[in-house]
DNA sequence: TTATTAGTTCAGTAATTTTTGAAAGATTAA
DNA sequence: TTAATCTTTCAAAAATTACTGAACTAATAA
């Protein structure tokens, strides 16, 4: 066994791990909960929480609270070992359904409410002659529309195959 | 003047702001930036620092920071009036510019680092018929492909017009 | 039944992020 | 030069967010 190569691969393990909980935390996502979430996705094998734990140096409850919200975000899942009474986790390693997945939530969350939003505020009455209401008024459609844009995208994007997606996108970007 | 309409505005405006604020901070976004931000946006005079203090009820020492991280991202630019000696500031009001704006500043905090660590920890050396090794490179090659993917749309976008960019998106996708 | 093992919850604590406010710096006017 | 006005900085405080660990619940085995 060469020391030198596995330290290699435990190195760039640690460094993906660190880097998908600063990217995590970058985009709203708490760190531990993106830590754990690439500590699954490099595993060859389904970890338990006392596996986590002592990987990423965190407590029990620590761990029990992100695999959960990982699974809320259906990005993990539960597995069950025949004779075995603890849980493993196991992360989808499709990269296509990830994405989908977490435009799918963030969608759900943050950007429905933000067009309904829009929607009752462009319902806004006011002094039509003001340059106040007219601003407002215009502001408010132009992020509307922009916001639509991007759900059409995205509805598109959760429904579409991965290849099919990128080839139509770079057909018309070349 | 008709103060119920009055109030209708000042409701919307406020319900604007604090929408702004909350979807900025699940994105990783400081909140009062993207108040801020909001306020200047619906603004339909250019504003000083007083008179954002007043608005959003923040210090003066908040106020500067954030209007000078706000400028550090291009999404408002200060304005000297003839005369005046405070500065006063005014929102970009164009939603796309705003979008390009930050899918830019992003891109290089962000997916441009995300890029070169991928890059080379595809360069990560082990025992090739391992299994831990096989899984970390599989995962590592395609989170890189789709980063990459993504990386690319981006750069189309960010040198696109408008509605050259959402035809086009949704002549594939109709 | 009791013991053992694992999972969950949550009040208290710790860490991180944001904000304040006062002092220092800049710029112009008198 | 001094005063007035406005901007910037940053150490300390406040607010927010995340984490711990112990008590509790649940499930199975002895």
């Amino acid at each position: 066994m060469n020391l030198y190569l596995v330290m290699e691969l435990e190195e760039g393990k640690l460094k993906f791990i660190e880097a998908w909980g600063k990217l995590g935390s970058e985009w709203g996502i708490n760190r531990t909960m993106a830590q754990v979430h690439a500590l699954l996705l490099i595993s060859a094998d389904a970890l338990t929480t006392e596996d986590i734990m002592a990987e990423l140096n965190i407590s029990r409850g620590n761990a029990n609270m992100n695999l959960r919200d990982l699974i809320g975000w259906g990005l993990i899942e539960k597995q069950h070992k025949p004779g075995e009474r603890k849980e493993y986790f196991l992360a989808d390693k499709d990269t296509w359904n990830i994405a989908r997945q977490v435009a799918k939530e963030r969608k759900k969350r943050e950007l429905d409410p933000i067009i309904k939003l829009l929607n009752e505020l462009s319902e806004v009455k006011g002094d039509e002659k003001g340059r106040e209401f007219k601003v407002f008024k215009g502001t408010v459609k132009d992020i509307n529309k922009l916001a639509k844009n991007v759900n059409k995208t995205l509805e598109t994007m959760l429904k579409a195959d991965e290849s099919w997606f990128w080839a139509s996108i770079f057909k018309i970007f070349k």
